[in-house]
DNA sequence: GCCACGCATCGACAAATGTCAATATGTAAG
DNA sequence: CTTACATATTGACATTTGTCGATGCGTGGC
């Protein structure tokens, strides 16, 4: 059941605007953060996120991203399921090919969970443009 | 050796200001980053920041968080030290208690990593006062 | 010096995690 | 339909993690 849990849905992403420094967070929020963060605290992942944010069309494949990690596909493509459920990157099917892409609020969301309450950078649901 | 591991100071953490949709991080930062956001990956440690965050002086010791917790003051003490071994917490010794409060500047350093390239919220080490 | 209190450390344990080899699934080409 | 390719899933394994009980270390009060 581990992995199988269900993915984090944006809403749910949205949940965690409210700043952790804003007052007591309750047990739905903590969890939801502390999964998206686990996510994020494993240094592949980081470096899988950081490869395919800083891809020519912001959008790379497992096929693109084995060699430079340095590890085997079914361990890239689980640990890029980490970041899909975690609700950090979307994976999007052409042809053969699964092109994945960094979900554009998430890290603007997940960010405004650690800034200080009030700061101008927390709640930007309310984007003009996806930056997609 | 794993929780034996050195201490993330404050110009560690400030080498993640560089965010990490701005360009492919290398593994010194990518481990770095996962070293902290992995401390944050657990509910519990969530749940303790803020409550630290949110305490009337925004400072807490031990005994006043293994209640709301629901864990033992070992477990407590164990989750801690993970949060100060990453650099978002700090403790400090008055009498008989520890006093805990959140390192001031690494959750905008944090966020500052998370943030895209250019961010205002980014690269933030040049606040006015260290509150430490 | 002795005791009470707050916190840290140690040892142990079940559960979760990261990795791989092998295999299955889905898609396009022939 | 068969083949080739990209990705997902499964099963296995060593390592790490979260939790607890027991104990050790500081500090202040008697």
């Amino acid at each position: 059941m581990p992995t199988t849990l269900p993915a984090i849905r944006p809403d749910e992403l949205a949940a965690c605007c409210v700043p952790v420094t804003g007052g007591l967070v309750n047990d739905e929020t903590a969890e939801t953060l502390a999964r998206v963060f686990k996510a994020l605290g494993d240094p592949t992942r980081v470096k899988l996120l950081s490869m395919i944010a800083a891809a020519p069309e912001g959008e790379a494949c497992i096929c693109e991203m084995t060699g430079p990690i340095g590890l085997g596909q079914p361990t890239v493509s689980h640990h890029m399921r980490i970041l899909v459920d975690a609700g950090l990157t979307r994976g999007e099917r052409r042809g053969k090919w699964i092109h994945y892409r960094v979900a554009p609020d998430a890290l603007q969301l997940l960010a405004g969970a650690l800034a200080p309450a009030g700061d101008p950078v927390a709640c930007r649901s309310d984007l003009p443009d996806g930056t997609e």
